[in-house]
DNA sequence: AACCGGGTCAACCGCGTTTTG
DNA sequence: GCAAAACGCGGTTGACCCGGT
């Protein structure tokens, strides 16, 4: 047979976290790492199933993450990995450090899409949606309208952007900004190694755990512990503390 | 002050892929 | 090689917040 059930869906519980939930699973990944998700809620005395825990982890627990709006420079850089990429967004987000897919695709169908459209740009396709609107005509009027949508975070959201780097129009003053983010995208996409730093990742690498408890207790396979949790009669309310 | 509509984002769902026995 | 489960991803939902009327 496959593998072990991830969880049984009863007794398992779902809805917004609570702090002390978080205050679990932070203490408990930040101490042991993951090794394997399903594992995860168990060993750190939560009812929940791995897949949510991984989730909240990846989306909002993660100490490295940036949190707030995307910068310009962020934003743009979507911009252009999508009009690459299309809608991957894990893709995307591992060039963007500190920034989650969830994040990002969140950013992405709040504002830039509505960003493009109002700029003439099919977001999926990234090209003009029809010839009368052009990109640059439309553009001024968006550059207005976006700046005031995004009032609260950065002053100048909009400038250099041109929907994508297919679709190369831009107006000589955003020219230099527009290959600057062109260049970085670029060198993102030649390089497949990711610019983001993995350290956080927790498939914790042995020098972490060292510093942070000493040698790694996963050793790369951690159902001993759920045996051993087992045998030690914590159930799915054990604390592993 | 109350209501309404739009915006935001955390979390869930479902499916495809990968891994494991 | 196959089947089953875990994992990871993208799409969607729903609760909350905020500004406008």
């Amino acid at each position: 047979m496959g593998r072990q059930p991830c969880c049984d869906k009863l007794g398992v519980k779902r809805g917004p976290w609570t702090a002390e939930e978080d205050k679990k699973l932070i203490g408990f990944l930040l101490t042991h790492g993951h090794c394997c998700w399903r594992a995860v809620p168990k060993l750190a005395g939560l009812l929940r199933c791995g897949k949510s825990c991984r989730l909240r982890w990846t989306n909002y627990l993660r100490p490295d993450l940036k949190r707030g709006l995307l910068t310009d420079a962020e934003e743009q850089l979507v911009i252009d990995l999508h009009a690459r990429l299309g809608n991957k967004w894990s893709k995307i987000a591992a060039k963007l450090p500190g920034r989650t897919d969830n994040e990002i695709k969140n950013h992405w169908n709040t504002h830039i899409k509505k960003k493009l459209i109002k700029m003439g740009i099919d977001p999926v396709t990234h090209q003009p949606l029809n010839k009368k609107a052009s990109p640059t005509t439309s553009r001024s009027t968006a550059t207005t309208e976006s700046k005031s949508d995004n009032q609260k975070s950065t002053s100048h959201s909009d400038e250099g952007r041109t929907g994508s780097s297919q679709n190369h129009s831009s107006p000589p003053d955003q020219a230099s900004s527009k290959t600057c983010h062109d260049q970085l995208a670029s060198s993102l996409w030649e390089d497949d190694l990711p610019i983001v730093d993995d350290s956080w990742l927790l498939q914790p690498s042995e020098e972490d755990y060292s510093s942070l408890m000493g040698p790694s207790p996963w050793d790369g396979n951690c159902e001993w512990l759920l045996e051993f949790d087992h045998d030690l009669g914590l159930g799915d309310s054990g604390v592993f503390h």
